[in-house]
DNA sequence: AATGAATGAGCATTCATTCAT
DNA sequence: CATGAATGAATGCTCATTCAT
């Protein structure tokens, strides 16, 4: 099984820091090659080129940042605590990883068109726990019946989103967790029933 | 005045178109001065160098952008109807003009960490205007006053954000504007008092 | 004895048929390898680098080829028969192994030099044979004593030569052995004493 | 017109020199470049890729070369003494230009199949000359009229071009011009009407 | 003897920018 | 002002060969 295989661990582990550190552009193969510790060929071992580097890497990190969320979610029995959750997940993940925050939301973004397709599609199942949330809270009778949930998801992704890519961009120097309460009562506001 | 020559802007308008065809990657500076009917030299005797053509593009279009939205949303009294305007606005100009919706929603976004810094200069005058409304409608005690307007202005940015460029990537294919109401029902949501 | 050993013509076979099937540039030693059906490394048992798989190949294939010509044309007790008998030997055995045909007179010719200058070497018999012919044919009093056998001997090969790299060049499509008789007559009309 | 701009001729000739000197694998676009006098980047102004460099040299060094024979052997009136003319002019031009012999002789037939095939091409109007000479020949009573064309053009190619390789493999040290009466006499041997 | 994972040198090509005209 | 020919730095990938097991 490919995961056993450490190499190929090294590698996505050194592209991470690789391009955290000198930014998409300046992320040759070889220095990939070289903070991993193995020959530039031995990359080649493992993925088929250069792209298939980057989109392995965040393949593996969103999976496993998706599968906390989903992991945490499932534990709240209600919509909006679930929400707080995911918004919670979201933030943590990434406060405490900060070459994976940079990779995430600044320098994978310079990648082109193809790459970003599928991305995207690394992304769907994210989107997808959204939804999920978003259904389960009408269900339930916590969220109005007649919010539209494509446009609402886009809400709360592009608003969590944004703020991390804010928080990147002042490097990450105040605290992003101190943010959750707010955002959670922001995005609650638009969708939540209200309350007599 | 640099305006007055009409090469210039001959040459920005290459640019959007040429970006929007062929993508960031795809757009040489030699395509931009074909398709603006000059030499490639000429390109230096009206811009720095390559980026300097992009940052300036962005900033003239977005002047433009920005200047029609602060227009439109002074005409307004309340800062609710403000905001209306401001989504109005934001959704409209991007829907009448599709290159330069690719250009800014998709492929400016593949370019290097320096000229990000400077789209976002460009952008903090859009900012301010988002926070002024904030500022306002607590002023007009229409918004509630322990909102956080650096993260209300980034919930409202990353939303409007996310959804044009969802709509982008899908083409086009559908009617922006009739988002609009929903998506300022939604962002009413979390700053508004509550109406008893 | 190196030929007792079954991988070692495994691979010289597999080599031959990788050749023919995929050109020289797109013969790799680990297609080679996988033909033969024995690991990458296991080629430098039993040779010393991919060169001397070439030369070697060349070598037994020539040795054999050369061999048969020998043996039959010293069969025959005259020269000019002696050359017919080397003819429709050299056609004969390229006619009935098309990889081998196309591995010596197209793709092994896109070799480097110093491989080039091996492959002269092995060739050198076959000089010898025709050398040994025309001198015999001199000394029956069949060809004529003025002629530079050195020349004959390039005319000779060359034709010979051209005649095949044009047909495996057409593919193999039609029959290089009704080409015989011709051939003989041509190239003895330069040689033979003048009958009268 | 392509043909008046030096640095188109200065890469070409410096193309020879470089592959007569460093062989076909030897020479990189860069060092032809450089012998070339002109940066890497103007070898791609003239030519299409590394490819193109070879064929087009190969194109004009043969089209001269065969012009000039034609040119030559059209001012004799008879076959014998037209395929005299045309040894005359194969080994003198080949004489003269060393660096061309090596070329065309040993480097360029390591090149690929697709190259090779495009060589073949450009050798076409030699061939034809051969086989126009053939049918005068016939035509005025000197060939006998039992001949088959294509092989006694194959026989006459393949003997000039063997004849050459071994001089140039034998690093051009005799003097290949006084080959050229034993030559004629060897290939209208098997040709020429029996004179009575 | 046999394996096959690992190595790392080597090279064609693009394109932003310059500068002589 | 305008031109466009010329420049040259910069990099992803292949594959023959090795060597620990």
């Amino acid at each position: 099984m490919r995961t056993n295989k450490p190499k190929y661990h090294q590698i996505i582990e050194a592209a991470v820091r690789v391009i955290a550190k000198n930014g998409f552009h300046g992320s040759q193969v070889s220095k990939i090659a070289k903070e991993a510790r193995v020959a530039d060929g031995t990359i080649y071992l493992y993925f088929k080129n250069k792209e298939d580097i980057l989109i392995t890497m965040f393949k593996e990190k969103m999976g496993q940042f998706i599968e906390k969320i989903v992991e945490q979610t499932s534990k709240r029995e209600y919509a909006d605590e679930k929400l707080l959750t995911l918004i919670e997940m979201h933030f943590g993940q990434l406060s405490k990883d900060h070459d994976l925050a940079i990779v995430t939301q600044l320098e994978l973004r310079q990648s082109n068109y193809d790459l970003r397709l599928e991305i995207n599609n690394v992304l769907k199942p994210y989107l997808s726990v959204i939804d999920d949330i978003l259904k389960e809270g009408i269900e339930q009778d916590i969220f109005r019946d007649d919010i539209k949930i494509t446009l609402v998801r886009q809400m709360i992704f592009g608003t969590l989103d944004e703020i991390v890519t804010n928080w990147v961009m002042k490097e990450c120097k105040y605290d992003l967790l101190e943010e959750i309460p707010l955002v959670h009562q922001l995005l609650l506001g638009g969708i939540e029933k209200i309350k007599k």
